[in-house]
DNA sequence: CCGCGCCTTCCATTCAACCGGCAGGGAAAG
DNA sequence: CTTTCCCTGCCGGTTGAATGGAAGGCGCGG
């Protein structure tokens, strides 16, 4: 499951951008515009990461870190803080009051990305593990290997990221034209029937004994998906 | 079938820019250059949601927006107005008119979808969901997979658009025209019989069982629909 | 009862995905 | 510097599924 964060923000524009952009890079998120409304869509489901605003109108953004951190279920959530610039001062507050980390605005995305995945990572390394597996596949991503059933495969690199791409969202059916944006990157120019050929040299590699189920499964007339029921079913 | 938005922008560079970035997230697009044009070209179809310049030769944006909420078909359409900076009273009075929000120029484009998003959603969640849902059929537009009573089907492509379409807006009838429109693509030249004999497809491929009701409600001499009732009988 | 419109079945055609092979390019090895 | 190997992208052909059309039968509504 994607990691879950909340957003607490009152500006709508900002908090509808950063929705936008959390969910595209693959996070489920949920936003609250209050610190009421905050700790109500809390008491539905406990975030594993939490953007906080510092400026709120209501209950501050320090009052919420102190009571979120004085309670068992959520004391060991991350929270981010979101501050304006000039407001320094608060932020030697704000990690006092237990926040694990801050941005300035305006901040560029792929830096709160970061930020993000290095939380998450320090509290519970699974939920943006270095490894993907499913079934008996597995990725390393810091060394490049991809084993099945114990045994390394040999990759190309364009099948290697054809097949980490594919196993980053597990079910999720892509185009032709998404994965050659995704994989072979948007500026080049390639025919998309090339992505069949890969396709084909992936499954190759991957299903080299009998017994192997293939994980890639074909939707006629839209693309290809690495199979979400593969764990399940080679398990 | 992806929601379809239609831009009334007479400036044809950004017009095409729109086009191109709206396609890109998935969405069917018109376009129309004038007030005129997009009047005609909204009788061809209702769109899903209109992006409005204010600033239109002949006809204005204002003129636009008051006509289309007077009239019962498109009155319940999210219009989303675009304006120039410094135009910021033409803002409150677009939106005394009726218009949902606005998008001030320039405005980025993650943004605009985002908002865009928000709206479809507001209006009917159907059409920006991961999932419909209706009794015991599913329809997971990600994996594009579907199901009934737990049951995978096996829909062909065009089996599947059709499925879609028709479960988007439950109750409503289409025309075998409006059908090709909006299942088929408006360039293409078919045979109105021939949505029949897909009609006849698809409900052969959802009610394989004897206790399977059929969801797909035939309207003589007007069209089909996807019976707004299933889900309650089904339950 | 009549006639129009819908449903079904069948068939030819088209189309999309897969396969094997080939040539160019680049990197590594000699 | 040359040779070799491997990766890559593309092409043509094959195969099986999906599609579009036609015809006949049936049922509904008038």
């Amino acid at each position: 499951m994607a990691p879950h964060i909340l957003i607490v923000e009152d500006e709508a524009d900002l908090a509808l951008m950063l929705r936008y952009n959390l969910e595209a890079e693959g996070f489920r998120v949920s936003a609250a515009a209050s610190g009421d409304e905050a700790i109500e869509t809390i008491q539905m489901g406990v975030p594993d990461l939490i953007l906080l605003d510092w400026m709120l109108p209501g209950l501050s953004g320090i009052e919420l870190c102190r009571r979120w951190r004085a309670r068992e279920e959520t004391a060991r959530v991350p929270i981010i803080m979101v501050t304006a610039r000039g407001e320094e001062e608060e932020r030697v507050r704000g990690l006092a009051t237990g926040a694990d980390d801050y941005v300035v605005k305006p901040f560029s995305v792929p830096e709160l990305v970061a930020r993000i995945q290095a939380l998450l990572r320090r509290v519970n390394p699974q939920l943006v593990a270095n490894v993907l597996k499913a079934g008996d596949i597995e990725i390393d991503r810091t060394s490049h290997r991809v084993r099945r059933g114990g045994r390394d495969l040999h990759l190309g690199p364009t099948e290697y990221r054809l097949l980490e791409y594919l196993m980053r969202h597990p079910g999720r059916v892509y185009s032709r034209e998404q994965l050659l944006d995704g994989v072979w990157g948007n500026e080049v120019y390639v025919d998309e029937r090339t992505v069949d050929v890969h396709v084909g040299r992936l499954r190759k590699a991957i299903n080299r004994r009998a017994s192997e189920t293939d994980p890639i499964r074909t939707v006629r007339g839209a693309g290809y998906a690495f199979d979400e029921r593969f764990a399940a079913a080679v398990g």
